[in-house]
DNA sequence: AGTACCACCTGACGGC
DNA sequence: TGCCGTCAGGTGGTAC
Protein backbone atom coordinates (compact mmCIF):
# COMPACT_ATOMS: atom_id res chain seq x y z
CA UNK A 1 0.00 0.00 0.00
CA UNK A 2 2.27 2.65 1.18
CA UNK A 3 3.41 4.90 -1.57
CA UNK A 4 3.75 8.94 -1.53
CA UNK A 5 0.53 9.73 -0.47
CA UNK A 6 0.22 7.33 2.53
CA UNK A 7 3.98 8.21 3.63
CA UNK A 8 2.33 11.90 3.85
CA UNK A 9 -0.71 10.52 5.59
CA UNK A 10 1.68 8.47 7.97
CA UNK A 11 3.73 11.82 8.36
CA UNK A 12 1.24 13.95 9.75
CA UNK A 13 0.03 10.95 11.45
CA UNK A 14 3.00 10.86 13.12
CA UNK A 15 4.07 14.28 14.08
CA UNK A 16 0.25 14.26 15.32
CA UNK A 17 0.84 11.58 17.87
CA UNK A 18 4.41 11.92 18.56
CA UNK A 19 4.39 15.59 19.65
CA UNK A 20 6.22 17.05 23.02
CA UNK A 21 6.27 13.36 24.00
CA UNK A 22 9.14 12.05 26.17
CA UNK A 23 10.64 8.61 24.73
CA UNK A 24 11.01 6.04 27.32
CA UNK A 25 12.14 2.98 25.65
CA UNK A 26 11.94 1.25 22.04
CA UNK A 27 10.24 -2.77 21.84
CA UNK A 28 11.26 -4.60 18.96
CA UNK A 29 9.19 -7.53 18.33
CA UNK A 30 10.31 -8.07 14.86
CA UNK A 31 14.40 -8.03 14.48
CA UNK A 32 14.15 -8.38 10.92
CA UNK A 33 12.65 -5.08 10.28
CA UNK A 34 15.76 -3.12 11.55
CA UNK A 35 18.07 -3.03 9.07
CA UNK A 36 21.44 -2.19 10.52
CA UNK A 37 21.04 -1.25 13.71
CA UNK A 38 19.80 -3.36 16.87
CA UNK A 39 17.38 -2.78 19.86
CA UNK A 40 20.04 -2.03 22.06
CA UNK A 41 21.37 0.64 20.04
CA UNK A 42 18.06 2.42 18.73
CA UNK A 43 17.18 2.72 22.76
CA UNK A 44 20.49 4.13 23.39
CA UNK A 45 19.95 6.90 20.97
CA UNK A 46 15.89 7.20 21.35
CA UNK A 47 15.67 6.94 24.90
CA UNK A 48 14.84 10.13 27.08
CA UNK A 49 14.99 11.99 23.58
CA UNK A 50 11.75 13.47 21.36
CA UNK A 51 10.93 13.34 18.01
CA UNK A 52 11.79 16.56 17.24
CA UNK A 53 10.53 16.55 13.34
CA UNK A 54 9.90 14.71 10.41
CA UNK A 55 10.19 14.61 6.55
CA UNK A 56 8.65 12.58 4.32
CA UNK A 57 11.34 11.75 1.13
CA UNK A 58 9.74 9.39 -1.62
CA UNK A 59 7.84 6.52 0.39
CA UNK A 60 10.55 7.00 3.01
CA UNK A 61 9.36 9.17 6.29
CA UNK A 62 12.63 10.67 8.36
CA UNK A 63 12.13 11.09 12.03
CA UNK A 64 14.72 13.13 13.51
CA UNK A 65 15.85 12.77 17.26
CA UNK A 66 18.72 14.88 17.72
CA UNK A 67 21.32 16.86 15.58
CA UNK A 68 23.00 14.13 14.08
CA UNK A 69 20.43 10.75 14.76
CA UNK A 70 17.23 10.03 13.35
CA UNK A 71 15.51 6.73 11.97
CA UNK A 72 14.71 5.71 8.41
CA UNK A 73 11.02 4.22 8.47
CA UNK A 74 9.82 2.49 5.45
CA UNK A 75 6.53 0.48 4.91
CA UNK A 76 6.95 -2.17 2.78
CA UNK A 77 4.13 -3.53 1.56
CA UNK A 78 2.00 -3.64 4.65
CA UNK A 79 3.24 -0.93 7.36
CA UNK A 80 1.40 1.58 9.33
CA UNK A 81 1.51 3.29 12.45
CA UNK A 82 -0.81 2.93 15.04
CA UNK A 83 -1.01 4.92 18.23
CA UNK A 84 -1.80 3.63 21.75
CA UNK A 85 -3.43 4.27 24.70
CA UNK A 86 -3.40 1.18 26.73
CA UNK A 87 -0.06 -0.01 26.37
CA UNK A 88 -1.66 -4.06 27.41
CA UNK A 89 -3.80 -3.87 24.34
CA UNK A 90 -0.97 -4.02 21.22
CA UNK A 91 -2.12 -4.26 17.85
CA UNK A 92 -1.11 -7.41 15.87
CA UNK A 93 1.35 -7.63 13.56
CA UNK A 94 3.00 -4.66 15.88
CA UNK A 95 6.85 -5.23 14.86
CA UNK A 96 8.29 -2.39 17.01
CA UNK A 97 6.72 0.02 19.51
CA UNK A 98 7.86 3.17 20.92
CA UNK A 99 6.56 3.94 24.44
CA UNK A 100 6.34 7.50 25.65
CA UNK A 101 6.56 8.81 29.65
CA UNK A 102 3.32 9.01 29.16
CA UNK A 103 1.89 6.22 29.04
CA UNK A 104 1.20 6.09 25.75
CA UNK A 105 2.47 4.38 23.01
CA UNK A 106 2.86 4.32 19.07
CA UNK A 107 3.54 0.71 17.01
CA UNK A 108 5.07 0.19 13.72
CA UNK A 109 2.57 -2.47 12.63
CA UNK A 110 3.53 -4.94 9.31
CA UNK A 111 1.90 -8.11 8.61
CA UNK A 112 4.31 -8.90 5.93
CA UNK A 113 7.47 -8.10 7.19
CA UNK A 114 8.88 -6.14 4.47
CA UNK A 115 9.16 -3.03 6.17
CA UNK A 116 12.75 -1.67 7.82
CA UNK A 117 13.19 0.68 10.40
CA UNK A 118 17.11 2.40 10.19
CA UNK A 119 19.25 4.75 12.23
CA UNK A 120 20.60 7.24 10.02
CA UNK A 121 22.59 10.50 10.93
CA UNK A 122 20.49 12.69 8.81
CA UNK A 123 18.11 13.91 6.50
CA UNK A 124 20.66 13.31 3.41
CA UNK A 125 22.03 10.15 4.58
CA UNK A 126 18.53 8.53 4.55
CA UNK A 127 18.43 10.19 0.65
CA UNK A 128 22.52 9.03 -0.31
CA UNK A 129 21.79 5.57 1.88
CA UNK A 130 18.84 4.62 0.12
CA UNK A 131 19.92 5.87 -3.89
CA UNK A 132 16.50 7.57 -3.95
CA UNK A 133 16.53 9.74 -6.90
CA UNK A 134 14.67 13.47 -6.66
CA UNK A 135 10.92 13.17 -5.19
CA UNK A 136 8.21 12.81 -6.99
CA UNK A 137 6.96 15.95 -5.49
CA UNK A 138 9.60 18.37 -5.46
CA UNK A 139 11.18 17.19 -8.70
CA UNK A 140 10.90 20.29 -11.28
CA UNK A 141 9.14 19.92 -15.17
CA UNK A 142 12.61 20.09 -16.15
CA UNK A 143 13.99 17.36 -13.91
CA UNK A 144 11.17 15.13 -14.72
CA UNK A 145 11.60 15.20 -18.83
CA UNK A 146 15.51 15.33 -18.97
CA UNK A 147 15.06 12.08 -16.69
CA UNK A 148 12.49 10.07 -18.97
CA UNK A 149 14.30 11.29 -21.90
CA UNK A 150 17.13 9.99 -21.40
CA UNK A 151 15.76 5.95 -21.10
CA UNK A 152 14.59 3.56 -23.75
CA UNK A 153 13.05 1.49 -20.84
CA UNK A 154 8.77 1.57 -20.19
CA UNK A 155 7.60 4.19 -18.94
CA UNK A 156 5.98 2.71 -16.19
CA UNK A 157 9.14 0.85 -14.70
CA UNK A 158 10.82 4.57 -15.06
CA UNK A 159 7.95 6.26 -12.75
CA UNK A 160 8.98 3.40 -10.42
CA UNK A 161 12.40 3.53 -9.91
CA UNK A 162 13.06 5.07 -6.87
CA UNK A 163 16.53 5.85 -7.87
CA UNK A 164 15.09 8.15 -10.50
CA UNK A 165 11.94 9.34 -9.23
CA UNK A 166 10.92 8.46 -5.41
CA UNK A 167 7.36 7.75 -4.46
CA UNK A 168 5.83 6.14 -7.19
CA UNK A 169 4.76 2.45 -6.82
CA UNK A 170 2.57 0.52 -8.90
CA UNK A 171 -0.79 1.74 -8.13
CA UNK A 172 0.26 5.25 -8.63
CA UNK A 173 1.77 4.46 -11.61
CA UNK A 174 -1.40 3.35 -12.96
CA UNK A 175 -3.26 6.06 -12.46
CA UNK A 176 -0.95 8.55 -13.31
CA UNK A 177 -0.79 7.30 -16.68
CA UNK A 178 -4.27 6.67 -16.89
CA UNK A 179 -4.95 10.06 -16.56
CA UNK A 180 -1.96 11.57 -18.70
CA UNK A 181 -3.55 9.16 -21.62
CA UNK A 182 0.01 6.99 -21.62
CA UNK A 183 -0.02 3.46 -22.35
CA UNK A 184 2.09 2.35 -20.03
CA UNK A 185 4.89 0.27 -22.25
CA UNK A 186 5.32 3.94 -24.31
CA UNK A 187 9.35 3.80 -24.30
CA UNK A 188 10.63 6.94 -22.02
CA UNK A 189 12.65 8.39 -24.70
CA UNK A 190 9.67 8.18 -27.41
CA UNK A 191 6.93 10.41 -25.68
CA UNK A 192 6.62 13.72 -27.15
CA UNK A 193 7.34 16.92 -25.34
CA UNK A 194 3.99 17.96 -25.05
CA UNK A 195 2.58 15.02 -23.75
CA UNK A 196 5.74 14.53 -21.19
CA UNK A 197 4.21 17.92 -19.76
CA UNK A 198 1.33 16.72 -19.38
CA UNK A 199 2.31 13.59 -17.43
CA UNK A 200 4.72 15.65 -15.26
CA UNK A 201 1.22 18.03 -14.27
CA UNK A 202 -0.76 14.61 -14.20
CA UNK A 203 1.39 13.39 -11.79
CA UNK A 204 1.38 15.99 -9.42
CA UNK A 205 -2.55 16.56 -9.48
CA UNK A 206 -2.65 12.79 -8.94
CA UNK A 207 -0.66 12.70 -6.02
CA UNK A 208 -2.11 16.08 -4.59
CA UNK A 209 -5.56 14.93 -5.51
CA UNK A 210 -4.18 11.32 -3.41
CA UNK A 211 -3.41 13.51 0.05
CA UNK A 212 -6.21 15.56 -0.09
CA UNK A 213 -8.41 12.71 0.25
CA UNK A 214 -6.02 11.01 3.06
CA UNK A 215 -5.13 8.49 0.65
CA UNK A 216 -8.32 6.61 1.27
CA UNK A 217 -8.73 5.05 -2.58
CA UNK A 218 -12.53 4.49 -1.51
CA UNK A 219 -13.16 7.88 -1.41
CA UNK A 220 -11.18 9.19 -4.66
CA UNK A 221 -13.47 10.73 -7.56
CA UNK A 222 -14.81 8.02 -10.03
CA UNK A 223 -13.25 9.19 -12.82
CA UNK A 224 -9.76 7.82 -11.08
CA UNK A 225 -9.20 4.57 -12.45
CA UNK A 226 -8.10 3.23 -8.45
CA UNK A 227 -11.36 1.56 -8.33
CA UNK A 228 -11.78 0.10 -11.31
CA UNK A 229 -8.72 -2.26 -11.32
CA UNK A 230 -10.92 -5.22 -12.14
CA UNK A 231 -10.49 -6.87 -15.90
CA UNK A 232 -13.44 -6.05 -18.09
CA UNK A 233 -14.28 -3.67 -16.25
CA UNK A 234 -15.40 -0.26 -18.13
CA UNK A 235 -12.98 2.02 -18.25
CA UNK A 236 -14.44 5.46 -16.30
CA UNK A 237 -13.83 7.40 -19.45
CA UNK A 238 -16.76 5.21 -21.16
CA UNK A 239 -14.20 4.69 -23.78
CA UNK A 240 -13.78 0.83 -23.64
CA UNK A 241 -12.65 -1.67 -21.28
CA UNK A 242 -10.10 -2.30 -18.79
CA UNK A 243 -7.49 -4.67 -19.35
CA UNK A 244 -4.33 -5.98 -17.68
CA UNK A 245 -0.81 -6.48 -18.21
CA UNK A 246 2.06 -7.56 -16.46
CA UNK A 247 4.93 -4.45 -16.29
CA UNK A 248 8.32 -6.04 -14.67
CA UNK A 249 6.20 -8.35 -12.88
CA UNK A 250 3.64 -6.22 -11.62
CA UNK A 251 0.18 -6.31 -12.68
CA UNK A 252 -0.53 -3.10 -14.78
CA UNK A 253 -4.10 -1.92 -15.48
CA UNK A 254 -5.05 0.34 -17.99
CA UNK A 255 -7.08 0.77 -21.24
CA UNK A 256 -6.15 0.24 -24.56
CA UNK A 257 -8.85 2.87 -26.00
CA UNK A 258 -7.72 5.93 -24.07
CA UNK A 259 -4.13 5.47 -23.46
CA UNK A 260 -1.76 6.06 -26.34
CA UNK A 261 1.56 3.79 -27.38
CA UNK A 262 4.68 5.97 -28.11
C1' DA B 1 20.88 -0.53 -20.10
C1' DG B 2 16.89 -3.13 -19.90
C1' DT B 3 14.44 -7.23 -18.65
C1' DA B 4 13.04 -11.54 -16.51
C1' DC B 5 13.01 -14.21 -12.52
C1' DC B 6 13.47 -15.38 -7.68
C1' DA B 7 13.33 -14.22 -2.84
C1' DC B 8 11.73 -12.16 1.33
C1' DC B 9 6.74 -12.80 4.36
C1' DT B 10 1.71 -13.57 5.54
C1' DG B 11 -3.08 -13.76 4.53
C1' DA B 12 -7.05 -13.63 1.39
C1' DC B 13 -9.47 -15.57 -2.31
C1' DG B 14 -11.06 -18.74 -5.90
C1' DG B 15 -11.20 -23.37 -7.83
C1' DC B 16 -11.77 -28.11 -7.17
C1' DT C 1 -15.26 -27.76 4.78
C1' DG C 2 -10.54 -28.25 3.33
C1' DC C 3 -6.46 -28.17 0.58
C1' DC C 4 -3.80 -25.74 -2.96
C1' DG C 5 -2.26 -22.54 -6.13
C1' DT C 6 -2.13 -17.68 -6.99
C1' DC C 7 -1.94 -13.13 -5.92
C1' DA C 8 -1.13 -8.64 -3.18
C1' DG C 9 -0.13 -1.35 -3.56
C1' DG C 10 7.71 -2.98 -2.17
C1' DT C 11 12.50 -3.87 -2.83
C1' DG C 12 16.91 -6.29 -3.76
C1' DG C 13 19.72 -9.61 -6.04
C1' DT C 14 21.19 -12.32 -9.99
C1' DA C 15 21.73 -13.62 -14.56
C1' DC C 16 21.08 -13.12 -19.51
Amino acid sequence: MPELPDVSVFKDYFDKTTFKKKIERVEVFEKRILKGTSEKELNKSLKGNFFKKSDRYGKHLFAEIGPDVGLDIHFGMTGDLEHIDDLSKIPPYTRLLFVFQNGEGLAFEDQRKFGHISLVHNFDELISQNNLGIDALNITAEEFLEIIHAKKGKIKSILMNQSLISGIGNLYADEILFQAGIHPKSKGNQIPEDIMKKLFSTMNKVLKTAIKYVAKTDDFPPDFLINHRKENEDCPGSCGKIDIIKINGRTTYFCDACQELY
